[in-house]
DNA sequence: TTGCATAGTGTTGGAAATACACGATATATT
DNA sequence: AATATATCGTGTATTTCCAACACTATGCAA
């Protein structure tokens, strides 16, 4: 088929911004880029969009390739299109963010992902491109967004404490929350099935472990529930 | 320069919904399509990104050329990227969402913008290619960002009465809303400035005119100020 | 003068958010 | 066995925020 228009194009890419909780840390996956531009320096997992397949196909493939990371929550995010962001030439990148359980890429990283490795937001090093910008609004939207929905527990474990929860909140939205307070919301919501274990890590009480009920979520959802903080 | 990546590319484009705010409606300005595909259906104002431009300068030439508005609200929207979403050749289109004063728009109406209308947003026509979906989510995204930020006044005039912008935020939102609690909430963020004039319409008591104080705003956003309705 | 249409204004009861402290329970140590 | 220690788990009192609600004011037209 002729082309529609024919004038000179922009180059299209994806990029993703992975977060992971671990160490009661935020942390954004890097790689090493293996070529030029910025050959040698960290950068987000991405690359080119093929014409035969969606933006979402295009990063979670890209995820896969330089990862190894499937099936894991994606969401479109922005698209970053100044003109000199990329050196070569025009290079249009509609950039995603993911949240994924460490755990499931611990089991990967030996073989896909060898040049692959997590940095706390918090000290991020600098990044190629315009990949910092990126990682910020990434960061952004994940605060905004799990203020009013249920997203975290695709950062935990399948099975978690209502402590590591906590945590993971005040990771996330830099801030201290108050243990009873925090409690009785998130368990109001009626989203936590607790499970017949308990965890143990310490000379302590151990803690109830809990899995997050998507069932109902769905539910609930379609109902017009509100999930807010 | 040679091209880094030299497969077939996608075509890139950019589509903008365009709001305004009449007849205590929330309107959407089409065009008649005057080119295959789609030849005379209606669709959004758009077209294809040049090498040489940003996603936003491109959206704004666009909106200059089809529609004659300038300096105009806008900001990034989604970015469609489905295979056959033109069936043409593979276009991904970045699509925006602009909030304009009706106002403006009519002294142009004349003019560039002669194959341009407005529709009600609850009665929208048949569109071409996706442009029905990126409709639906803009109005989405309008609702649930008015809601945090103080938007609306880019919808009316310079000079508005405190029901003007009820009924605006009403016909957004698909609600109905308490006078007074209204009033109380939006004169306490301190953004409306009193001016000395008042507005008749009718024969009952003229309204007191207020103007949106865009200074004050900055300063308080700086301080962390919340403007949640 | 009356009718009419919209402008403008406060209070109150209930719900939700916040602040806050101590007993329970497991292990490790002596 | 007793004790030290570290985290788990729980309830109440106060404050703040939100929602519901009805009448007077003012201009014009008849």
């Amino acid at each position: 088929m002729p082309h529609a228009y024919q004038y000179p194009r922009a180059a299209l890419t994806v990029d993703c911004v992975v977060f992971g909780f671990g160490q009661d840390e935020l942390k954004v996956l890097l790689i090493q880029r293996a070529l030029e531009p910025f050959k040698g320096a960290l950068a987000l997992p991405g690359g080119f969009v093929r014409v035969d397949e969606t933006l979402d196909d295009a990063a979670r493939r890209e995820l896969a390739e330089e990862t190894g990371l499937k099936n894991v929550f994606l969401e479109q995010l922005y698209t970053f299109g100044e003109i000199k962001r990329d050196p070569r030439e025009r290079v249009v990148s509609v950039a995603h963010y993911a949240l994924v359980k460490l755990s499931d890429h611990k089991a990967k990283a030996a073989t896909d992902a060898a040049n692959a490795e997590w940095f706390p937001i918090s000290k991020l090093p600098k990044l190629a491109f315009d990949h910092a910008d990126i990682a910020k609004m990434a960061l952004a939207r994940l605060q905004g967004k799990v203020r009013y929905q249920p997203i975290g527990f695709e950062l935990l474990p399948p099975k978690f404490t209502l402590s590591e929860l906590q945590h993971l909140y005040e990771a996330i939205l830099e801030t201290k929350l108050d243990k009873r307070n925090f409690r009785k919301k998130v368990l109001g919501f009626g989203l936590l099935a607790p499970l017949k274990e308990t965890q143990m890590t310490g000379r302590h009480r151990p803690a109830q472990l809990f899995r997050f009920d998507a069932d109902k979520y769905e539910k609930l959802k379609k109902r017009g529930s509100n999930f807010e903080l």
